[in-house]
DNA sequence: CCCATGGTTGACAACGTTGTCAACCGAAGC
DNA sequence: GCTTCGGTTGACAACGTTGTCAACCATGGG
C-alpha cells in the first residue's frame, strides 16, 4: 500500500499516479485537465475517469512553479472604514472565481499601502491578475507598476475611467442625480450634502450628481451647506453638528454612504431632531445598516456583489489577451421612512 | 542583462543568483534564510547581505513544493451574520501571520460545509495548519478529518474546550454573568432574554450564564422570558414582537449579540416603546452597531482581535509541536444610554 | 507506393526551493 | 602524528506540474 490513507491528510493523488492508472504519460494527463486540444476523444475519457476516480487536483503551488499561470487573482483592498461593502466585494469576487477555477488572495492593505508591498504580493503569489478596489485604484504609482511589470488588473469604482484599462463602475453620478432629484422633488429646498473621503472617487461622484440635479432646478448650490467627510459614522455625527449650527438650517441631508447617514440620525436623535419631521435623511450603499437605523434610510443601491464578480470575469479575460473594457452599473434608488416632505409643506 | 527590469514584473530573484553574489552554494543561502544552525557568522553576514542587496524573498509555492512546510494558515469561516466578527478576527489573524512570517488564506465557508470541501482546500493549498471559527469549530466530522489527517488546528470559540485540542475561548458563561447580575442590580426582575444561533456554543454559554445570575439572585426562570434567535437583526425585531405580546412584559431585554439587540431598539421605536424608559436592552459583542443605535447599547466586549492574534500564535505554536493548551480571555461589561433602572423604581 | 501533413503522444528539462547525504575542515584526544 | 569528531558546506535528488520538442501514426496526394 503506497498511501496509507488515501481520504485524509495532507497530500492527495499525483498526475503521475492517474497517469499510471489511465496508462499515459503524465503529459497527456495534464492536456486532459487543462482542456487542451489534441487528445484522442478516446484517451481523454479514460483519463477522465482516472482522475474522478482517484479524485485528482492539481496542485496550484506545482502549476504555479512550472507554468506561466497561477489560476489566482489577488483582491486589493484597503482597510476599511465600511467592511460590509468589503463583504461584499468578496462575495462576488469569490463567486466568479470558483466558478472559473481560481483561487482568490486577499490582501488586506494598510491606508497608504507602499507599492513595494505590492510588488511583494505579486512577486510572492504570482498572481495571474489582481482586482483594485477604491481608492488604491486611483493610486497612479501602483498601476503604473503593474504596467511596467504587465501583471493584469481590473478596476473596481476608478475615480476616471481610461480607454486602455478594464474596469467596472457603479454610475454614481447619475444615481447621485436621481437621489437629489428624488429630494427635491419631495419640496426640499435647503439640502445639506456631507461629503466622503476625498481619496475614493465615489465621494467627489456623488457631490458632482448633486450640484448638477441643483443646476437642473435652477438651484444655487449653497457652499456652507457642502460639509467634509469621511465615509464613517463620526463624520454623519460632526456634519450634522456643522449644519445645524447655520443660521438657515437645512430640512434634509444626503450622506456620502449609510455609515455617515446613520451618523447624522444618532446625532439628529441625541439633539431631539425629529426624522423625518424635523429633518430627512438620506445615505448611499443599501448596506444593512441603512435598515438597522430607525428610521430605516432612504438611500442608493449599488450592485457591488454583482460589479466585483462581473470585474473578476473581465480579470480573466483579460489574462487570456481579451482587450480592454469599460463597463458601467445602474444603481437604484431605494425610498425609506428616513425621507419625507419637509414640515412646511405638510 | 539577464533580466530586463529588476525591480518590475512578476518574478523576483532567485536563491541561485542570492548564491552566486555571495559566493555559496544554494543550500547556504537555504539555511540563512530559514534561520538554521551551523552557518559561521562570517558566511551568514556576507548571504544576508546578498539577499538584502538583491531584495531576495524566497517563493512560498517553490518552499511549499519542496519542504514540509508552506508557512500558511488557513482561516476557515462561516458565511457570517455579522461580519464585523470576521473583520476582526481577521485583523487578529492577519497581523499574527505577518509578525510570524507565514501568509494567511481565507476560505469562506457556505453553511454547513462538507468535510470534502475543508479536505480540497487543506490539500489545494497545503497550509500547515487551520484555524476554526464557530460553529465550524463544533463539527465533529471536519475535526477528526484534520486529527487523521494530522493537520493542526486551533479552536477559536468552541462550544467545549478538550484538553486535547489547543483553543481559545472567551468566558462568555462569567461575561453573560456579570452582565445579567448589571441588570439585576439596576432593578430589574423580569428579564427577557433573545437566544443567538443554536450552532453556535457562545448561545449556550450566555443563556447558562444568564441562569446562574438569576438562581444567584434566588429568581426563577421564567420560560416565556427566553425565546429563540440567530444571531441576526431580524431576530431582534421577531424577539421584541414575541416578549412584548406577553401579559406580563419584561423590563429589560438581553440579546445575544448587538445586531439582535438593534432589532429589538427599531422594532421598540416602531411600536413607540422608550428605550430606556420603558425598557431596557443590551447586546454581546460591542461591535460598530453597538454605538450605532440610538441610544447606544449596553453590552459585553470580547476581545476578538486580541484572541484570533493568540490562536494563530498558538497554531503556529502547535505546528512546531508544542503540546495542546486551552486559553480563556476575559470580556468587558461596557455600559451605556440603552440600559437604565426601571420605570417603577424611579 | 512513397512522401508530406497534421493530429496524437511521450521523454525530458525546467520552475525555485528543501531534504539528504557525503565531503571537507580544523581542533581535540590518544 | 594520526584518528576522531562535530561544525560547515555543497552536490544532487526530489517536490508536482507545464513547456518544448521530437517521435509516432494514419491519412491523403502525387
Amino acid at each position: 500500500m503506497e498511501r496509507e490513507n488515501a481520504t485524509a491528510g495532507r497530500r492527495g493523488p499525483t498526475i503521475r499516479e492517474v497517469a499510471n492508472r489511465a496508462g499515459v504519460s503524465i503529459k497527456t494527463v495534464s492536456r486532459v485537465v487543462n482542456n487542451e486540444p489534441n487528445v484522442r476523444p478516446e484517451t481523454r475519457e479514460r483519463v477522465q475517469k482516472a482522475v474522478s476516480d482517484l479524485d485528482y487536483e492539481p496542485l496550484p503551488a506545482a502549476r504555479g512553479l512550472a507554468g506561466r499561470r497561477t489560476f489566482s487573482v489577488g483582491l486589493l483592498y484597503e482597510n476599511p472604514h465600511e467592511f460590509s461593502y468589503i463583504q461584499r466585494l468578496l462575495e462576488g469576487a469569490y463567486a466568479a472565481c470558483e466558478a472559473k477555477g481560481h483561487a482568490l488572495l486577499l490582501r488586506p492593505c494598510p491606508e497608504d499601502v507602499s507599492p513595494d508591498k505590492v510588488r511583494q504580493f505579486v512577486r510572492q503569489t504570482r498572481v495571474d491578475g489582481v482586482l483594485l478596489t477604491a481608492p488604491i485604484t486611483d493610486r497612479t504609482d501602483i498601476t503604473s507598476l503593474l504596467v511596467e511589470g504587465s501583471i493584469a488588473f481590473v478596476q473596481i469604482s476608478p475615480r476616471e475611467t481610461k480607454p486602455l484599462w478594464t474596469s467596472v463602475s457603479p454610475d454614481d453620478v447619475e444615481a447621485s442625480r436621481a437621489l437629489t432629484r428624488h429630494v427635491l422633488s419631495l419640496g426640499h429646498r435647503r439640502i445639506g450634502f456631507i461629503q466622503g473621503d476625498p481619496k475614493h472617487g465615489a465621494s467627489h461622484k456623488r457631490l458632482a450628481g448633486h450640484l448638477d440635479s441643483l443646476r437642473e432646478h435652477g438651484l444655487e448650490a449653497d457652499p456652507a451647506l457642502i460639509v467634509a467627510g469621511r465615509f464613517d459614522f463620526d463624520s454623519g455625527r460632526d456634519g450634522l453638528h456643522a449644519l445645524w449650527r447655520l443660521a438657515e438650517r437645512p430640512t434634509a441631508i444626503i450622506a456620502c454612504n449609510d455609515d455617515t447617514a446613520a451618523g447624522v440620525v444618532v446625532a439628529a436623535h441625541e439633539q431631539g431632531i425629529r426624522i423625518p419631521a424635523t429633518l430627512s435623511v438620506a445615505g448611499f450603499d443599501d448596506s444593512p445598516t441603512a435598515t438597522h437605523t430607525w428610521p430605516p434610510l432612504t438611500t442608493v443601491r449599488q450592485p457591488i456583489a454583482a460589479m466585483a464578480s462581473r470585474a473578476t470575469e473581465l480579470l480573466i479575460a483579460t489574462i487570456a489577451g481579451e482587450p480592454p473594457r469599460q463597463e458601467t452599473f445602474d444603481c437604484a434608488l431605494i425610498t425609506r421612512a428616513s425621507m419625507a416632505k419637509p414640515a412646511r409643506l405638510r
